[in-house]
DNA sequence: CGCTGTCTTGAATGAATTCAACCCATGTGG
DNA sequence: CCACATGGGTTGAATTCATTCAAGACAGCG
């Protein structure tokens, strides 16, 4: 439960948005120009490497913000008798600790799942793509709204669903993740959490999470051999889990010319 | 358990910012300009007046945001089974169904906890802030980030926390809330929720929020008189809840220029 | 090869729920 | 002004879901 602390690896190659997969969150809600894609790519700094299980930044720090690059990463609070609450599973593209952006210190620790790649991104830049590209600005203001949502969606599963409804909504939920990364991702994925964390994640107990699993699996809804997860009935998932798969405005009317 | 539906009274009365709780929630960023506070005050549409236990619009509709004036609103989601989690306690100031701005339907139903009033807020003139105002987009920016962590912490209280605790936690964070709509703010206030209510908060249910509630009345933690509640011993309340006070960053150096 | 972290399964315990009865304040209509 | 209906709150007893404790299995890694 001890996570050693600290950067890894430093590579000083400069981040490029031709590969990062900053934007793919942006997208989703409007067809960028070349400027503006442009100006996303110099967000981030250095791309700094952490590997498994590392503690990117502890809640109390500086509340610094960063792009995941590659990897994933997760942002839990704990409390004082050790119990963990996991907010939110970072995927690459995803922006990570601007929840804290306003406040003095952080509010949440960023801790590596795998080998990640990240680059910190100084709130001037932030400042300075409020005031050159309005419209950017407008999408970094609905991704963030598109956080509380899942988040609310989270609260609701937590406060109001048992263990199995948890469980289904919150593979579905990755899934339907990587599937915003991949069009054609497969019905299955790679889940790099340990029961452990998993159950930070529910609000429950590991021991808890493994029978549910079982009894998940033995309902034929999916399929497990070591990480991987197979999902056999999506729509019996969906179900459980009790949300409706929600639409994106994309390239709404209204949103600030593009520059 | 069930609403009546739709407004009541339509009073055309201009929005004014001058009485208006608006920037209320914005100047703890930042002093902000004469043009600035103006724009703020000219976001809202007419002003609209539900009573109590009236839906202002339900998930699935129009995806609307809207200003509250005065009173308070939750905002909550809800499974087939009937069940609720109220996922946010609106008060005077609040911008309110935001999260479903870049979404095509509303995922939460904003419901009237007493006689409120609110503005209809268009994404045009949101929109226009963001291309006129940097620093006013920023500050809406932080303040959904602001509400992340709001819901990073009601996430973390009912999925890790016992009864007692997420009641605390609840009734201090209400009272913060009050705090800062008034620094002179009293250890006293009327919380115009049912148990029901309480529990669609908490993630319990209204039996166990009644012994709850007599449990830490028992404690000298609080005292209830009809829906009055005073909180006796802050320090202690703090402890169960287990959250820090958390500061904002004001007037931050890396800010957009005001206008 | 053996350590360690992770996962599984069983049994006992506990927190919260469910069901139910009752109380109380409020408000309404006869 | 009283009778009565209603919604909200309290309290008790039984049940259920999840936790805790504990032991064992398994895989991965040095």
């Amino acid at each position: 439960m001890l996570f050693v602390r600290g950067p890894v690896t430093t590579n000083v190659r400069p981040f490029s948005h031709r590969h990062a997969p900053s934007p793919n969150r942006f997208v989703a809600f409007a067809d960028l120009t070349e400027a503006e894609l442009n100006a996303l790519g110099h967000l981030g700094a250095d791309v700094v490497t952490y590997s498994r299980d590392k503690v990117i930044r502890h809640e109390g720090d500086q509340p610094d913000v960063f792009m995941l690059h590659s990897g994933w990463v997760v942002s839990s609070g704990s409390f004082d008798d050790g119990s963990r609450q996991v907010v939110k599973v970072h995927l690459p593209g995803d922006l990570m600790g601007a929840p804290s952006m306003g406040y003095t210190a952080a509010a949440d620790t960023l801790t590596a799942l795998t080998d990640v790649t990240i680059s910190r991104i100084v709130p001037e830049a932030i400042a300075r793509l409020f005031r050159e590209f309005p419209r950017l600005a407008m999408i970094m203001f609905l991704l963030a709204q598109e956080e509380r949502i899942i988040l609310m969606e989270r609260l609701m599963s937590v406060g109001r669903r048992r263990g199995a409804q948890r469980l289904s909504a919150f593979l579905l939920h990755i899934y339907d993740r990587l599937c915003l990364l991949d069009p054609d991702w497969p019905l299955s994925f790679e889940l790099p959490l340990t029961l452990d964390q998993i159950a930070d994640v529910l609000g429950l107990h590991a021991v808890h999470v493994s029978r549910t699993f079982s009894r998940l699996e033995q309902q034929g809804l999916i399929h497990r051999e070591h990480k991987r997860i197979d999902l056999l009935n999506l729509d019996e998932l969906r179900k459980q889990a009790g949300f409706p798969q929600r639409r994106l405005l994309r390239n709404a009317a209204w949103l600030p010319q593009p520059i």
